[in-house]
DNA sequence: AATGAATGAGACTTCATTCAT
DNA sequence: TATGAATGAAGTCTCATTCAT
């Protein structure tokens, strides 16, 4: 019990760090707002993260690895139905976009980090989606039910580009999310339909 | 000169704001630097500004004077050719994305502002955006070139989408604008065309 | 020695910024100049106090707790015998007069304070004082042994007055104490005595 | 009128120097607050005065010679008559509790100043008081009105005492002076009547 | 004489981080 | 392991004063 209760620990003040910086961002969450919500003191903050962008990092290694199972699946569905991965992908994105927190820290690190292991770690976000998505285009290609007019890589960054245009959109607005699901299956269609579909 | 350089300290400040912001966002941009980038002394710079939100104010004051400007012409075009005044826009949306600064600006703002006058005037820029590409599309429905399944104001939320989404990636990417150029306006065509061009 | 000293910290604060507000006024007292006389940094400083203001209020504070004992005092023996306890208040007054740091700080505040706590308290010290001399002279209206021409709130502002001027006036000359014991009492004597000791 | 006009300036910036001084004590008014207060810029403020204790040594300056101008009366009266002449300090007393500015100023200058030139202003008033009281004493014991078991010196600090006591409860409560009046007759009659009226 | 832009020292305060307990 | 007192660098802002026009 008191090793679930440390693990608990570090999580409670993950947790706490990603609600405080998706409400206020980065920069304007201090350690000692992360203490507070955490509820623990601030020797007990640095006992398990050395300095401030260490628990960043820690929550986007938590994004990551929530990522990177998410991924996991689309890519095996992908081999299969690039139709049906594409599905995945879009609930994905619209969860994200659903997600206060999630959406609030996509929004808060639009500045430039400073330091080498958050940039590793968003790099490393940006880097699996686009090659998730690079394979699940390729293979949409490849059973025929994918524009080919354009190279895999492509039509995935126009993905991307949608995917992060519907992220910044949703926190903006408050908008709805079944209201934006259809409207986005149908943009994606748009996007990514056979080419002879389109006069 | 020397008049000239008086009567230009004030553009001065702003424009190394802008630089200093959009390289390292404005929370870790110290009026210090500012000073720095503009040679002036701090006295000088709360001779002009009486706080730091203020100046980012200016900034986007700035911002929203020249936005204003182009969005006139895009209402003019479209009153008589929504096709022409949606490739105005694209042009418009592909130029900031090209001009580091005002796309380093655009992702520095994510984190949430806490001052008034700079949260009313991202709001002028997004409502102002917002109603012209409305009434864009609503005229492009009347004159019989754009899908008239959606709400004019449901196709400008998804051109805002993409202008975001190509923003962000502009920056994150370094992407070449020419190549961005001929992909947006497949998008864009296959977004806003006629329902009756996809089968 | 060191729990001792962790414990005092709060109170080497006060301590040194009644002596640098009594010597210099609270305006013309620096943080940085009381954190020196305290010996202790400027992040220890504010761990204790949130703002400048607030450490003058936790002097006045001090000052207040003084005051509300003695002032008990001098009310339990007014109840029996009110002569005596205006000997006793006298000697406070000359005590506080004695007393560098008091009679300075007193000077020193003069000028308005802007913040509501300092002022309430401020408040408090002159209503305790006020309320405590009209029992006082009340008392000796019963007991017939001071003027009954007079309201005993308006004796009891003349003894504030009295006590006020003498405060001022040790600052400035530096004048014995010993030597304004005696002439006090005269005066206060003369104040207070029994009408028909008049001719 | 250029003449006048020049003259007028320099009084301007001193009456609204003493007007913002007496509202908020020396150190919390500015020089941009006297500049605004007498509608000249700042470098007018500087042309007529090198620095901002000047101003303040200008504005007692005034003071020390409007005290002069009495104080002469009050001596040439003491000579024959010293009962009248301590009457007529009284009104004096009393009109400078009755003159907001003036009160609030002698409360501002509680503080210690460091400028030379003040300090030697506030002496000489001073000490220009307590000589012609002391003179005034002199006269009345000289003229059997008096009460001759203490100094004249020791008398004059009483009344000293009294006034400065009396200004400042003038200011703390807004007191009406027509009500001080009467009782400080009273009072500085019991302090100063001949010995042997009090049995 | 008058202006007000420009200066920079210095004030108050915040905050990430260290360390003795 | 947990605490929170202590630190000091750095940030924003104020203000008396200078000086070119």
């Amino acid at each position: 019990m008191a090793t679930r209760k440390q693990a608990d620990r570090r999580a409670d003040i993950v947790a706490a760090a990603l609600s405080c910086m998706a409400r206020n961002g980065y920069e304007r969450t201090s350690t000692a707002q992360i203490c507070a919500a955490a509820g623990v003191s601030s020797g007990t903050f640095f006992h398990y993260f050395p300095t401030k962008p260490a628990v960043l990092a820690a929550v986007l290694q938590d994004g990551l690895e929530r990522t990177r199972g998410v991924m996991e699946g689309i890519r095996s569905t992908a081999a299969n139905n690039a139709e049906a991965a594409l599905q995945q992908w879009q609930e994905h994105v619209l969860n994200e976009a659903a997600d206060e927190h999630l959406a609030g820290l996509a929004a808060a690190l639009g500045s430039v980090p400073d330091n080498a292991e958050v940039a590793a770690l968003l790099q490393a976000e940006t880097t699996l989606t686009r090659e998730v998505l690079t394979e699940l285009v390729a293979a949409g290609q490849h059973q025929g039910t994918m524009r080919s007019d354009w190279a895999p890589d492509r039509v995935a960054a126009w993905l991307e580009i949608l995917a992060n245009g519907v992220l910044e959109y949703a926190i903006e607005t408050g908008a709805s999310i079944p209201e934006l699901r259809s409207e986005m299956i149908d943009v994606v269609t748009r996007l990514t339909v056979l080419d002879d579909s389109i006069r």
